[in-house]
DNA sequence: TAGATTGTTAATCGATTAACAATC
DNA sequence: TAGATTGTTAATCGATTAACAATC
């Protein structure tokens, strides 16, 4: 099989299209050029042609990109024609935002389960998914097949439990514990470190008091 | 002046580097190499000691550097020895876990106020913080000097919500909803786009079922 | 002093941008 | 056909890595 290498900077980027190119359909637009969705995303229009070009030749010399074709097209290489089971663990304030977003299941990302390690609310339901205890999680998985786990629970458990997860078959770890995971190569993990994203933050808030600037950036 | 170009690239990683030496402090480690720290975090000593040196000379030749000085120092470039007001807008699961998340606050972000529409929740108390009707929000930004905004609501309301937070000389926004802002020059923008960062895992997940491979990533 | 390790310059690598032939 | 715009190669730019003199 014949693999070419993408860097993670294009594939992060992937959504961002994706989302651009959601909106353009809602408003009924049918085609567009890269030089026209540069402009609107802030990008060059050779970034966005060379990047799309490594998965494929999607556009049409003379016309552009059809709208609908590419929003498709970046949701099949995103994996979004795939439906996902998820479970979380952690079935606190953040596990259950993520269990009540509707946008997740719109796009086959489906919340199957939370566990908690709190007797206070295990066996209530959250949202419409019931909290599980935790210590039945490896019997749940030894029985159901799911895609990817949500650690959303505080960092002392968090590689232990990822341990579990990789075990049971878990492919996807989406990581919101403020830990780095070292996972076997089958296993992919996802990082949201939101202290991190807040320090970025008061970073850029306080550069005027140092002796440097930052770039602009778009993401 | 003579401000020095960060790019963004280094900017994210200093976080991880705060993070590992909070560790090494913790445990009673004295001293660190670039070449130890290397090991650990899984990065180069060359990027370790560039990096480093955009900000100063934190090490020693022959010694390494000092875990607990360069952990604050590393502290200070991140704007961490200053307090931070902030106000969350949308009293949702997200803006609930944020405001309830305990390390925020040790580090000198201050949840001071959330701002809601929904009137079964204003004159509430969550966590500790008094839910404010969001059409107060002016008001309240002229009479209280706050830093960062907080932005965890629908997206619909989110750039004219960002306007009013930029006129009324809110520094930062900590942006949740999935749209890009455009906001003036001294307004700070750091998003958190949970769609994207879940489509970037699918993405992973299943790129065995196309032809190209992900490169690994420590983040 | 000898060994270790930094700070920094130079080399390499990869990503972004520019240019343009191909072609719709 | 003429104009527009892609796909792709070549040029540039920036970030990472390697190397080593300086020095603790």
């Amino acid at each position: 099989m014949d693999k070419k290498k993408i860097s993670v900077a294009v594939i992060k980027r992937l959504p961002r299209y994706y989302r651009y190119l959601g909106d353009l359909l809602d408003n009924g637009i049918v085609r567009i050029s890269s030089g026209e969705l540069s402009k609107r995303m802030n990008v060059t229009a050779s970034q966005i042609r060379q990047d799309l070009n490594k998965f494929g030749c999607f556009g049409q010399q003379g016309y552009g990109y059809n709208v609908e074709t590419l929003y498709e097209e970046i949701g099949k290489i995103l994996g979004l024609d795939k439906q996902y089971q998820i479970i979380i663990i952690g079935a606190g304030n953040l596990g259950q935002a993520l269990a009540n977003y509707g946008n997740f299941k719109k796009r086959g990302f489906n919340f199957v389960a939370m566990f908690d390690i709190d007797p206070t609310i295990i066996g209530h339901e959250l949202h419409g998914i019931k909290v599980q205890d935790i210590s039945s999680l490896d019997v749940y998985l030894s029985k159901n097949d799911i895609d990817i786990a949500v650690l959303s629970l505080p960092k002392q458990n968090a590689a232990k439990i990822a341990d579990v997860l990789a075990k049971n078959g878990v492919k996807g770890i989406w990581n919101f514990s403020h830990i780095d995971l070292h996972m076997p190569a089958d296993v992919t993990v996802e990082n949201v470190h939101l202290t991190d994203s807040l320090m970025t933050l008061s970073y850029k808030i306080s550069k005027n008091r140092h002796n440097y600037v930052v770039e602009d950036e778009e993401d």
